[in-house]
RNA sequence: GGCGAGGUAGCUCAGUUGGUUAGAGCACAGGAUUCAUAACCCUGAGGUCCCGGGUUCAAAUCCCGGUCUCGCUACCA
């Protein structure tokens, strides 16, 4: 493979609208972090890219909950996260965001590019707005009279009655159901992006080119995408915060771009930034192409970077990824990170507990580092535990990496008088040689890991590196032949080359190892470098594997310690720590994601009622008396519900949270009044209610003692 | 239900195009040692390679079926 000319590295933009987890830093910034400090270390030319993405539905969900603007959302999350990336050693050469003008300019000349040159198709349709909400209406929030059996409450979409699927302009009489008033029919236009036109150059490129050079994951994944048949895009949304089109675009007065259009271009925009910062041309980063570029994202947003993105770019006459190392989930403490749950460990938290609390230090950062690496998900899902966090700092980084670095300053202390030791060569032996043969084998070896983005296994070679250190020393034993005086109490000449050999050779690969280990815990790489006192220029990679990088009589500072160890009352604080937030604070700190916008949480109080609205609904209190699976569906239970004066099918959404047999003879709540509806080719008659708890486990609501089927609830 | 990725030692994971006795680190046990943060070093124990068939001289690896986990998707009024 020849070298490419340079590298841009982007990481997904996190989502402004909350803290970020480690499952966040495991999945994306922290492996690019590592391949761009290699990159660098090689002198390449790189330029490593991230920002907030800013845009999106969830910021003004986000903004409501805090009772606030969208706007101060994005100002109070942005500049966290990028200190956040600080605290951890995550260097980007630029943390941008989608809310500067200099992305709105860009994401409105990318899509005027595409629009201009006929990439893009429109749908220009007359749609209901309600005038007193300002808002264009979507299918479901347009009630009417069916046009084919004449039920007055028609959905815009379908009849809940006779299960007609309808468009909202053949409801007769319809009625926003935000309002309450008729809407008025306004047109609108949207843009798309045609991905089924693409689908050739899809296939041809991912499963062709690069199905043996891209992740098993990622292949498959888009395999699934392209074989499941790729449809147009909608590219625009009626929506105030957001990228607004172009004013000189017809029709596109009031409408932004979605947010999965706009936030990959801000790796673009990103790149614009950090050349206005530096003076260097950003374009040849995008256009060049002997640029290689790579996304470094989590395996959620593998459809994004992989599929779309990649057709706008080459639509836009931009080079194309080389690589989309997208990584799998980090779990913690046997389940899933969840923010709604509140089990997860944020950035902050982190942050807050080791790094900057009392005593504590930047190595820790690295501890963090460290364990995040050695258990990344890159081809499965893996596991945060704090005993794996404990146990890699204490009988790893500390036993063995500080250890190795430590015994080796104290030992030439003592035994060589603070200096870097002579090399003799007359009475090298074949363990020194040996020794000093591994280095560059050493090199290569996490070389090579790093360039097909192996990160876990390179971490466990500079590992290797350093427990050879260890056994080194153990088989010199230096401190034996410090014993070999003469008569007057002398050393004895053989004995001190020997000693003076052993630390020379252990001195040299403590520089290494610095360089070694550099790309995964900077800081660490650089206490090394303050130890053996010489500048962090010794950290290019071109020095990697050589054995004279400190020169003899040099003087070195006293030992310090690298790592500490992590003492169980710390893990056990962070376990209970974890258990006792769960589910408190579900008001901040909402869906944590990248580019895909989400779902709020908790959905806005709706519109008042009045109490004749309410009496309208008939509840009653139902028997369960049999439940079965539905076949071919996850969620769908088939219950037979006993009401006293009749027993009804109902089909219910529940598969998921209960076991049929289970729950027969529990008591529910029914609304009775409901039309018939088919699911799965089962008719229900009426709904079962439920209450959702912040797990998002379901629960019924029945009655606290047993009331005879068929009674009223009101 | 469809599709994708996985299931290997107590834990975290390697196992290249099938090829002796399936490997590593950590944890564990025993030993040795004392320069070093009760650290290091040596040795050892520990496996139904998810299950069942099949192909083959030979299967963790290839094929078929099943099962479990994760993700995407459909079903949720």
């Amino acid at each position: 493979m020849t070298q490419p000319k340079r590298y841009l590295i982007t990481a997904a933009l996190p989502y402004a609208n909350g803290y970020k987890h480690i499952g966040h830093l495991a999945g994306a910034y922290l492996p690019a972090d590592i391949y761009v400090r290699y990159l660098k270390a090689q002198q390449r030319d790189v330029v490593f890219v991230c920002g907030s993405d800013e845009h999106g539905t969830a910021i003004p969900i986000q903004a409501s909950k805090e009772g606030t603007t969208a706007q101060a959302i994005i100002d109070k999350y942005h500049p966290l996260m990028e200190q956040n990336f600080k605290d951890l050693g995550i260097q980007f050469d630029i943390y941008h965001r989608t809310s500067d003008p200099l992305h709105h300019a860009t994401a409105r000349e990318f899509f005027t590019k595409l629009n201009d040159a006929g990439h893009l198709s429109t749908q220009t349709t007359e749609q209901y707005f309600d005038e007193k909400a300002q808002t264009f209406l979507a299918d479901r929030y347009i009630k009417g009279t069916c046009p084919n059996c004449q039920y007055p409450a028609a959905f815009g979409d379908q009849c809940e009655k006779c299960g007609k699927s309808l468009s909202p302009e053949e409801l007769i009489n319809p009625v926003s159901t935000l309002s309450g008033e008729p809407p008025i029919k306004k047109t609108t236009q949207h843009w798309y992006l045609p991905l089924n036109r693409h689908e050739d150059f899809l296939r041809k490129w991912i499963l062709d080119e690069h199905a043996n050079d891209w992740r098993a994951t990622v292949v498959g994944q888009c395999k699934s995408w392209i074989d499941g048949g790729l449809q147009p895009r909608a590219v625009t949304r009626d929506l105030d915060w957001g990228v607004a089109l172009p004013e000189n675009v017809e029709g596109g007065a009031g409408k932004v771009l979605y947010v999965w259009f706009d936030a990959p271009i801000g790796y673009i925009s990103a790149t614009k930034q950090w050349s206005l910062n530096t003076g260097k041309d950003w374009r040849p980063y995008w256009e060049d192409k002997d640029t290689r570029l790579i996304h470094f994202i989590g395996k959620d947003n593998i459809v994004f970077h992989c599929i779309i993105f990649p057709v706008m770019l080459q639509l836009h006459g931009n080079i194309l990824p080389d690589n989309v190392p997208a990584n799998e989930f980090l779990n913690l403490e046997g389940d899933k990170m969840s923010t709604s749950r509140n089990w997860k460990l944020d950035m902050q938290d982190y942050i807050d507990d080791f790094i900057k609390a009392p005593g504590g230090t930047e190595s820790m950062a690295d501890v963090l580092r460290y364990y995040l690496t050695q258990i990344a998900p890159e081809t499965k899902d893996s596991e945060f535990t704090w005993k794996g966090f404990q146990d890699a700092n204490n009988s790893e980084l500390v036993s063995i990496l500080g250890n190795f670095i430590n015994r080796s300053l104290v030992l030439m202390h003592k035994l060589c008088k603070g200096k870097v030791p002579p090399l003799h060569v007359e009475s090298l032996t074949e363990t020194d040689l040996a020794m000093l043969d591994s280095f560059s084998g050493a090199r290569t070896l996490i070389e090579n890991n790093l360039e097909n983005f192996k990160f876990r296994e390179g971490l466990f070679e500079v590992m290797a590196f350093a427990r050879s250190g260890n056994q080194y020393l153990q088989k010199k034993e230096p401190w034996i032949f410090a014993k070999q005086v003469d008569a007057a109490g002398q050393l004895l000449p053989e004995a001190q080359a020997n000693i003076d050999n052993t630390l020379h050779i252990a001195l040299q690969l403590c520089a290494n190892l610095a360089i070694f280990i550099h790309p995964f815990l900077p800081f660490t790489a650089s206490k090394i470098c303050y130890l053996l006192k010489v500048v962090d220029k010794m950290l290019l990679w071109e020095n990697a594997g050589k054995t004279k990088l400190l020169s003899t009589g040099y003087s070195l500072r006293a030992p310090e310690l690298l790592f500490r160890k992590i003492e169980d009352e710390e893990i056990a604080l962070q376990l209970t720590k974890l258990q006792s937030n769960v589910r408190m604070d579900t008001t901040t700190n909402p869906g944590a994601e990248e580019i895909t916008p989400t779902a709020p949480e908790y959905a806005p109080v709706k519109e008042s009622i009045v109490y004749d609205d309410f009496a309208k609904l008939d509840l009653r209190n139902g028997k369960i008396i049999a439940a079965e699976k539905v076949e071919k569906a996850d969620k769908l239970l088939k219950l037979t519900v006993d009401l006293g004066f009749e027993t009804r099918t109902i089909v219910s959404g529940i598969a998921q949270h209960f076991q049929p047999e289970a729950i027969i003879g529990k008591q529910v709540s029914v609304v009775v009044n409901l039309l018939p509806r088919k699911m799965r080719g089962i008719e229900s008659n009426g709904m079962i209610l439920m209450a959702e708890d912040a797990e998002g486990k379901l629960h019924f609501i029945n009655p606290e003692g047993e009331v005879a089927p068929g009674s009223g609830i009101s």
